[in-house]
DNA sequence: CATGAATGAGAGTTCATTCAT
DNA sequence: GATGAATGAACTCTCATTCAT
């Protein structure tokens, strides 16, 4: 039973999802520089002077944008599954209340690689995301956003890296030399991607995905050598 | 002896050089969204009108500011010298018409390192240039750039990755093959670059420069192996 | 009953209209060049900004002034009744809504007397509505206005002088014939207005309007007569 | 024998028309509005500053400009020799030092239609020319002109149209109605250039040449029938 | 005379934000 | 909560004109 508070609150939270919707849109189509709060207001089917009931500034709805490009960062990360897994089934993509890490562990490896490959994707296939990841934030967290928005955000960007370093672990890296490596292949995955959104990589003739695949094998190489 | 034709065109030059000094450093504390042309005036003590007898519009100023950037990162590259060289002194700084290329090589692994950890470290003390090398190109090709000043821009670029590329084939690296190591470091060091500047590389607990290091001994150290 | 929405509608269309007049008033006594988006506002009673939430360019007010302008022509054309008609009393200026032109017409010559007069009085009496027509279209056609405007304000211009042209052919021209002898009184009288307008008449010792009589009496004399 | 001072007067002269030949050049290309000093200097092979040792304003070299096309308009009516003119040839334009005025005259219509057509055409020819004759003056007037300069201007637009006075005083008109007659005249052709200028003729389906034609036909006719 | 850098005022326009309704 | 008109400050850019050289 939901008291009538509770009713409240959640109209509130569906309009503010709706608030958030439209921003996002409107973000992907104008970038940053092309956003304003009228075309938002316009596409969320609100007023620009109704927007500000559900967001303070301008800074908070990219604050909010950024933490949900986190949430469905964090998704795609846990809902990937090695390729060349064992016969267990990959959990049904609509049941997000069973956190697929509960499921049985595949080798380290594929494991190591599912994960990675899944936020090289992510951001491979939502540009606008990286955008958000690192222009955005780096303004925001000057003025717009508070500290503990801020820590927020950097514990969810962490999260979604953590089931790469706990397969460094399983494959036999101590803790810091996992933390090490994790953070290695993040950087090749965001030069890359940056290389590649920022049409520099053509320069070189190269191919994002094929690079970051290398680097993965590199590293596998390396640690079953090792 | 100096015509008054020359006189005038150094003078010209100089205030420009003196317009651009200002911009760059209201882009260093500004960012690319707060600097605007009456803060760039005001800093180089012009009014707003004055500027554009120097530069047809703002993003033609960030164009040259981007453009004299890589001459910057290309003269640093360019007077890195290996640190374990032999006994071959340094070149003086002071004179750039006799290329560091031209002298006699250091040992490979050497040479790449130097140069590499050139760029990075150029990047690492101005991190304002990584701004602008990365982030601002892409609006301004769209719109503020001619395609020839892109191309020349992207060329200047290139050159400055071209001694690494170069000390990859002579570690015994085919051209293709060196290319793709050349890039796949770039996008390591751009990575890692980024993870600082953002603050991001805090999360981790890491420290850029050691992992930057780090990569590259594990390249020099793969490539001497096979 | 006006709904809410109508009452919104009525009300940004009064303050549209205010906007409008102040954008006559200035335009009226500083002409074209002198005439600005800062002084509108301000005698308008609002910031320059506001303005822009009822016109998105200031050409676009030129064009709703110049729109305006031709209705107020074709009104006056309109409500033009000759001044030896019958006994029908002239219809009051309140009732647009019934058309003059459903009147029964007077004698042809009193018809196109009256009718043209009509044009002829009214740019006499609002000489800057004469700018506005043949001297901002120009400019505006080019950018500012959309084709179709410009075709909608060309057709309201040959409105207001279709009746002279009807009246010309109850005299017994025949289409074409008419069509030439209503552009030639038309020229006619634009010369007239633009040479008193610019004070070029009194060179002359001449007066506009009895030289306009002088050429409709010309006209009818000579219609009559053939 | 020219003194110094006559030699240094000359050689201003000489450089103040080739300001004013920049000016219109400049003017006609880019129309009033786009017209401005930085460009007119430039095309006249000067910098900015040294058009003010010419012309102490803007407005006053469109009132130099202004002046000097009217000199040329009345060139273009002196020049003016009737078509069906008996066996005198027509005078080499070459030889301005003897006015064709001297020549012995047509037959009085001839001369009318000459006269008449000569400006016209010349305004045909050089829309401009229009221009500055009719819209400028206005605000000249204001502010820019003296009134001497503005008397003069007037006179010498006045001396384009004395000839065809003449012509109609000779076809047997007094001196009134001669004056009459010939603003009605002016005031024809002005219509027509205007309506062909702005492009709302063609509105009308009609030729601005034929109907000005028709117009100085219908007057001989009058005239001759009178 | 001529230079050309610089001024200073002003142009049109945009937009996050506020607030009376 | 929602409206949407309005603010106010800022934006880039233009240009006639001045003046030290």
């Amino acid at each position: 039973m939901a008291t009538p508070e509770q009713r409240r609150q959640s109209l509130t939270d569906t309009r503010r999802a709706l608030v958030l919707d439209a921003a996002r849109e409107v973000f992907q189509q104008h970038g940053l520089a092309g956003a304003n709060m009228r075309e938002i207001a316009r596409r969320a089917g609100y007023t620009p002077g109704a927007i500000y009931s559900y967001f303070d500034s301008k800074e908070l709805i990219y604050g909010a944008l950024l933490a949900e490009s986190l949430e469905r960062l964090n998704a795609a990360v846990d809902e990937a599954v090695p390729a060349d897994s064992t016969g267990t089934t990959a959990e049904p993509a609509a049941s997000p209340a069973a956190p697929p890490t509960a499921a049985p562990t595949a080798a380290p490896a594929a494991e190591l690689r599912a994960r990675s490959r899944a936020w090289f994707d992510f951001f491979t296939r939502n540009p606008r995301d990286l955008d958000l990841g690192f222009y955005l934030v780096q303004g925001l967290a000057e003025r717009g956003l508070t500290p503990e928005l801020n820590r927020a955000l950097n514990q969810r960007l962490h999260d979604a890296l953590a089931p790469g370093e706990q397969a460094l672990i399983a494959l036999g890296l101590g803790a810091d030399a996992a933390r090490f490596e994790a953070t290695a292949l993040f950087a090749q995955g965001v030069g890359l991607l940056l290389l590649r959104h920022t049409g520099r990589i053509k320069l070189f003739g190269q191919d994002a995905d094929m690079l970051f695949n290398h680097y993965l094998d590199g590293l596998i190489a390396r640690l079953s050598r090792g």
